[in-house]
DNA sequence: CCTTGAACCTGCGGGC
DNA sequence: TGCCCGCAGGTTCAAG
């Protein structure tokens, strides 16, 4: 479900109103997501406190005063709610955090693709297993050049590159389509055939389209819901995604299938 | 190394 | 109404 402006979203909901709970009791529900949940039960999280949460590519980062943290991934389908404890359990809410404020931080994952683990945290002061991810696109370490230099001799699809996270963390199928519409850019150009130029141009516009998205609090097509089960606004925002079509030219936009996943691009708009 | 395809899951909407 | 098919904001691993 989450894309960075999704994950940014949740983390952001996440800080204020986890920071400075303690935690009074971890339950889970069903045996693993895509890791194990047993880990959580017998790490010895009651007592601890959350010091506060952040993002880093699409996981929210919940920290604790021992030096580790609470990892949370969202795979395609994973809400996280914080909420009165004693609300009933929802059917596919796999664990349950309960705090010292009478709220519980739940994890809800239908299709369990998603994940929540706790983790030390290494020297670069993020958690060890999300080391060798790429770039923030929302840092200064992410430019034209950079993403020029990346697609040097790749012959995968220019939307594979946006949507590598070994390269560039965080853009998904939506922010992808939308990016590369952005800059009439067909999806299925090879990356190695972008110019510096382009590059500089795609990184422009990703970074904008995501910083609008955070500010509309994501975009739920289908099941995102923020911490406060609020959709996402950026969807009366999309131009390409899903769309009949062009919003630019009007001719019926085209869909072709890049690295398993569906591509809506303007033939007429886009080469 | 690079690229592709499959696997991991449930739910929902459309067609018959 | 019920069944089958295709499709959904992601990640990872194996094989060519």
């Amino acid at each position: 479900m989450p894309e960075l402006p999704e994950a940014e979203s949740i983390a952001r909901a996440l800080d204020h109103a986890l920071a400075g709970r303690v935690i009074t009791k971890v339950e889970v529900f069903f045996p693993r997501l895509r890791t194990p949940l047993a880990p959580l039960l017998s790490a010895g999280l009651p007592g601890r406190r959350i010091l506060g949460c952040r993002r880093r590519a699409r996981y929210a980062v919940a920290d604790l005063d021992d030096g580790r943290a609470l990892v949370l991934h969202f795979g395609m389908s994973g809400v996280a709610r914080v909420e009165d404890a004693r609300r009933p359990r929802r059917k596919h809410e796999h664990v349950v955090v309960t705090l010292d404020d009478g709220r519980a931080l739940k994890f809800e994952d239908p299709r369990r693709f998603g994940a929540f683990e706790v983790q030390e945290l290494g020297p670069d002061g993020w958690p060890v297993s999300l080391a060798g991810i790429g770039v923030e696109p929302l840092s200064d370490d992410f430019t034209g050049e950079m993403l020029f230099l990346a697609s040097r001799g790749l012959r995968r699809p220019a939307k594979e590159l946006l949507m590598d996270n070994s390269i560039v963390t965080g853009i998904g199928n939506i922010y992808a389509a939308e990016t590369l519409f952005a800059c009439g850019i067909a999806p299925q150009r090879p990356a190695s055939s972008l110019t510096r130029r382009e590059c500089a141009a795609l990184v422009r516009a990703a970074r904008r389209i995501l910083r609008a998205a955070i500010r509309l609090g994501g975009t739920t097509v289908h099941d995102f819901r923020n911490v406060d089960g609020s959709e996402g606004k950026f969807v009366q925002r999309l131009k390409i995604y899903g769309k009949a079509k062009c919003p630019r030219c009007g001719s019926a936009t085209a869909k072709v299938v890049l690295g398993g996943r569906t591509s809506w691009y303007c033939p007429a708009c886009q080469h």
